[in-house]
DNA sequence: TATTGATTGACAGTATACTGTCAAATTGAT
DNA sequence: ATCAATTTGACAGTATACTGTCAATCAATA
């Protein structure tokens, strides 16, 4: 085996981080699928559903902020969950340009239903390593988006979702 | 502030692996299109490119499995770097299929030009975390990717390309 | 009150990323 | 040599994900 100039080896992608992360995002998606695929449920609608349960009557600009999802996307992930009778939207009465978004008791029951599976998709994801280091992955991941939250298109603020609280509907 | 049952926060999200692989990718692919900005190039093709000077006249079901990358979409990032004169797509002569890429020129001065944007762009991903903390969230990315190799639908198949050498083109 | 500026949802356009199908071509087994 | 199974590239269809634009609406202010 004849050694290799630099400009020969894959290096300069496989050991990069920005390699690692577009891998693992595809792991990650391909085993929530499998996992739920009984629910017939994206990881996006999934955590859609979970943030309209919590945000009760939000907006659909607040909710993108909530899961740090892009806004122009939103519109057909919200359509589809309509669609499947999970959501429901409501114009406001307040601002006739929003609509206001509900869990329907479908949506209610389904979330309740889906938990354990995304729980297991969830283990499976970090299960090749040691207890230990999933703990540690976990927490420098969490860091590092955290410290990152400003730079992407759409920073999470979690803190929005709180003000529809203060409105009628 | 009156304590929350559990249905009403966003824990089932936030903290949970799979969140924080779709968040962090998202960052990286923003701060890679940043930083390569004057270059007009994603991080796949740039991927794709890299493969390709690397492993000369490829076709393109082996250069899918060197960049884990999905069949089906290859084709299209390929069109891309064809018409922006990067990547040339010659058939073989051994199988009338089969179309062998090749780096153009422009590729290879592109490629040599972009590569200190990329590593700039690489570096600002981890750059909030302590160095020691970076060394160890790539080394346990790095194995759970690898770990996790042959749950996603296109595995890396490092090893593939290296079959081409023992053909003509 | 009238106008300016910001917000909201919708849309067009591009680029991944996957499932599945198909025809052409190749390979392997008989 | 012929037929079956496989491979390859192309395509259709769905679902994120982003940029940018637009009209309707609302809020702030002159």
């Amino acid at each position: 085996m004849p050694s290799k100039p630099s400009d020969v080896t894959m290096d300069a992608v496989y050991t990069k981080p920005g390699y690692l992360f577009r891998r693992m995002q595809q792991i990650a998606v391909s085993i929530f699928i499998e996992e739920c695929r009984e629910f017939d449920l994206t990881p996006v609608q999934y955590a859609a559903l979970v943030a309209i349960r919590t945000h009760t009557g939000i907006d659909a600009t607040r909710l993108s902020a909530v899961i740090a999802f892009d806004r122009s996307t939103l519109g057909s992930v919200i359509e589809r969950l309509e669609a499947k009778g999970y959501v429901e939207r409501k114009p406001s009465t307040d601002d006739k340009r929003v609509k206001l978004l509900y869990l329907t008791k479908a949506g209610a029951i389904l979330l309740r239903n889906i938990m354990p599976f995304v729980d297991r998709a969830q283990a499976r994801m970090l299960a090749p390593l040691k207890p230990a280091d999933r703990k540690t992955l976990t927490a420098l991941l969490s860091q590092l988006v955290d410290l990152n939250n400003e730079v992407s298109r759409v920073p999470l603020r979690a803190e929005d979702a709180l003000e529809h609280l203060g409105k009628t509907g």
